[in-house]
RNA sequence: GCCACCUUAGCUCAGUUGGUAGAGCACCUCAUUCGUAACGAGGAGGUCGCCGGUUCGAUCCCGGCAGGUGGCUCCA
């Protein structure tokens, strides 16, 4: 089956999805149907009736039956008027609505989709002339298709979830329910999707946040504020020392600044305006200041270039800094470490001169591919144009000049890319990064953006060679992004099994017997560990071995040691190796002490480059 | 913010058609001194998310709030 009959069967499904709900509830009012990822979904309109997962199986068998009726999906043509008079004598208002608008426009306002969805035969500027309808047995939908020839040939499905949806996408209008579906060609395609869903759900990082304790919400401290435990810390700190590690590598200088500063600064910025309403302030009992928690860095770090006059010479001039901001995000948005309140961030600064900005932002692009490659996931990039409109600021020939660099150095940099044109931010164009995870899923991560606006509105500036004041482009970006979704992001990556570098507990040392020899084995052991900087730990509960050997798994520990008279005798260890490292080399054999502690401590250095395990 | 659903012990979850609750794991004590994924016995642990209403009586029904989940909208 190829992707076009795929797509057609889908879609007969949001259409039979829709009809069987006509069946149980006559007076369904019908938005749009169309396919997406893995399925297809219909927005509906019940009124007062609430659609609930327990009404599934009903919608299920009712669209069985469709099914078996085998019923051919008939396209037929009407003129725009006489669909709107069909609409209305269907009491389909949605229906109604759009296919004004398709006189009206010639296209429907919102989405793309939409125009998809109704059957737009012309894609001129003038009215349209004709639409598209398709019947299956007592259905009939506006609709282009295509279909498959009959209900009976639409594959397996599952009704999957029902949500809440703005009619058009526009969060004034009317929310209707949306049944969202699943559907392959054969049973073996859907269970293997249902599968991956599992192991999805196995790997949800607020799953094993709790069950590695790395992680916790309070509902005193308020939601979308994260609070990091010891092991959580431990892997935010390895990742962002990585990444400062690259900063510092390329020049950047490390500067510090407040969390809170007077709302005038984003007045000056323009923030003010864009995204005040995010914004959480803050009250001095003692000046009428007006303060706010920083929503972004650049400002700040503006006012550090600005104290003083800056010559060519000085350019670039580099900050960065791992800092957290604070967006008053919408409650309803936020969801475990993706979408938080209290970000951070490892921010960076560029202020260039125009020539300077190729090498600058390639120096940024190479940095983002050193640490994904050490990370293991794939990269690819956006890079995020502006389109015709007029929603952009600064010098459109700069403009220009920029998006041929960021195109070159995409090219010169190997990097798999695409261009998005009208993904750009209004102050200049982007390179936004997506990091492919080990099971398939792509994530937005690491971005660098030119800003063209920025310098000017705060007055940037430096001397040039004939002492006439220039304006300094400025280059953000962040490698990690917000470090708590990179979190989220990670944790699921690796499913917890981090590489031995980042792990929390890096050794586990499991004591057998409480007899002296022993315990004062297992205590020159751990120091001598200490002293090579491994994050070691000593189980020496009361339990059996194999209780012990159960929770060095389940905390997915990279080695763990059963250290017993044995070991003691023999002076020689052999380490249980989690199987993930196993794989990778970490063989597990026979070590003498210092000889094994020294091996471990190599394979935290390795961190960047995998062949030395 | 909007829609739907959810909230019972530290965790995972039973349960009560309205008469104030239970399991497994974790924790503590005792016993055990063990050999590579769960030894055993006992104990402690709950204002059934919070506030209000209905009721003789509410963990259960109703309303509000908080927190969570899935979407929508938004994302400097």
């Amino acid at each position: 089956m190829d992707d076009k009959q795929l797509y057609a069967m889908r879609h007969s499904l949001a259409h039979i999805t829709a009809q069987a709900v006509q069946h149980l509830w006559q007076d369904a009012k019908f938005g749009v149907g169309p396919v997406v990822e893995n399925g297809f979904y219909y927005d509906i309109d019940l009124g007062e009736t609430k659609i609930s997962e327990d009404d599934f199986p009903k919608i299920e068998a009712e669209m069985l039956k469709i099914v078996d009726a085998n019923y051919a999906f008939e396209q037929s043509k009407k003129s725009i008027d006489e669909a709107i008079t069909w609409a209305k004598e269907a009491e389909q208002p949605y229906k109604h609505e759009l296919l004004n608008d398709l006189k009206r426009a010639g296209t429907t306002v919102a989405k793309d989709l939409d125009a998809a969805e109704l059957g737009v035969e012309s894609t001129g500027d003038s009215a349209v002339e004709s639409v598209s309808f398709y019947t299956d047995g007592d259905f009939t939908d506006l609709c282009r298709g295509p279909h498959a020839t009959t209900t009976g040939s639409v594959g397996v499905f599952k009704l999957m979830r029902v949500a809440g949806a703005y009619w058009r996408g526009k969060s004034d209008n009317a929310q209707m329910q949306r049944l969202y579906g699943v559907a392959f060609q054969d049973q073996t395609e859907l269970d293997t999707y249902l599968h991956q869903l599992e192991e999805a759900k196995k790997r949800d990082h607020r799953k094993l946040g709790q069950e590695l304790d790395l992680f916790v919400f309070s509902p005193l401290v308020g939601s979308g504020l994260p609070l990091f435990t010891p092991r959580g810390t431990i892997i935010r700190d390895e990742l962002t020392a990585f990444a400062e590690t690259l900063r510092v590598a390329s020049g950047f200088q490390r500067v510090s600044i407040p969390h809170i500063t007077k709302t005038e600064l984003y007045k000056v910025s323009g923030h003010w305006d864009k995204f005040g309403e995010e914004l959480f302030l803050v009250k001095s009992q003692e000046t009428s200041d007006e303060f706010a928690l920083k929503p972004m860095n650049c400002p700040h770090h503006n006012q550090i270039y600005a104290a003083r006059p800056r010559s060519y010479r000085d350019l670039p001039i580099r900050y960065f800094e791992t800092t957290t901001v604070y967006r008053d995000e919408k409650t309803g948005e936020l969801g475990g470490l993706s979408r938080v309140r209290s970000i951070s961030q490892d921010d960076s600064h560029v202020y260039a001169r125009r020539d300077q900005l190729q090498t600058e932002v390639g120096r940024l692009v190479s940095d983002v591919q050193t640490l994904y490659s050490a990370l293991d996931m794939p990269l690819r990039a956006r890079l995020s144009f502006r389109d015709a409109s007029e929603k952009y600021l600064g010098d459109p020939e700069l403009w220009n000049v920029a998006q041929a660099t960021i195109r070159d150095l995409a090219t010169e940099n190997k990097l798999k890319s695409f261009e998005a044109e009208g993904e750009a931010a209004f102050y200049g164009p982007k390179i936004d990064f997506m990091a492919l995870d080990a099971i398939g899923r792509e994530h937005q991560v690491a971005t660098i953006q030119l800003d063209f606006v920025q310098p000017q509105r705060f007055d940037l500036e430096y001397t040039d060679e004939h002492g006439e004041k220039q304006q300094p482009v400025m280059i953000h970006c962040a490698i990690l992004g917000s470090i708590e979704r990179f979190l989220s992001v990670y944790i699921e990556h690796t499913a917890g099994r981090f590489p031995m570098w980042v792990s929390p507990e890096q050794l586990r040392v499991i004591q057998v017997k409480d007899s002296p020899e022993v315990v004062n084995f297992v205590q020159q052991l751990v120091s001598a560990a200490r002293e090579k900087g491994l994050r070691v730990t000593v189980d020496d509960d009361n339990q059996s071995v194999g209780k012990k050997i159960r929770d060095a798994e389940m905390w997915k520990v990279p080695y763990t040691l059963v250290i017993g008279e044995k070991e003691v005798q023999a002076e020689r260890l052999k380490p249980r190796v989690r199987s993930d490292l196993a794989v990778l080399g970490g063989e597990e054999r026979e070590y003498e002490v210092d000889q094994l502690l020294q091996s471990l401590a190599n394979e935290i250095k390795a961190r960047a480059s995998k062949s030395s395990l």
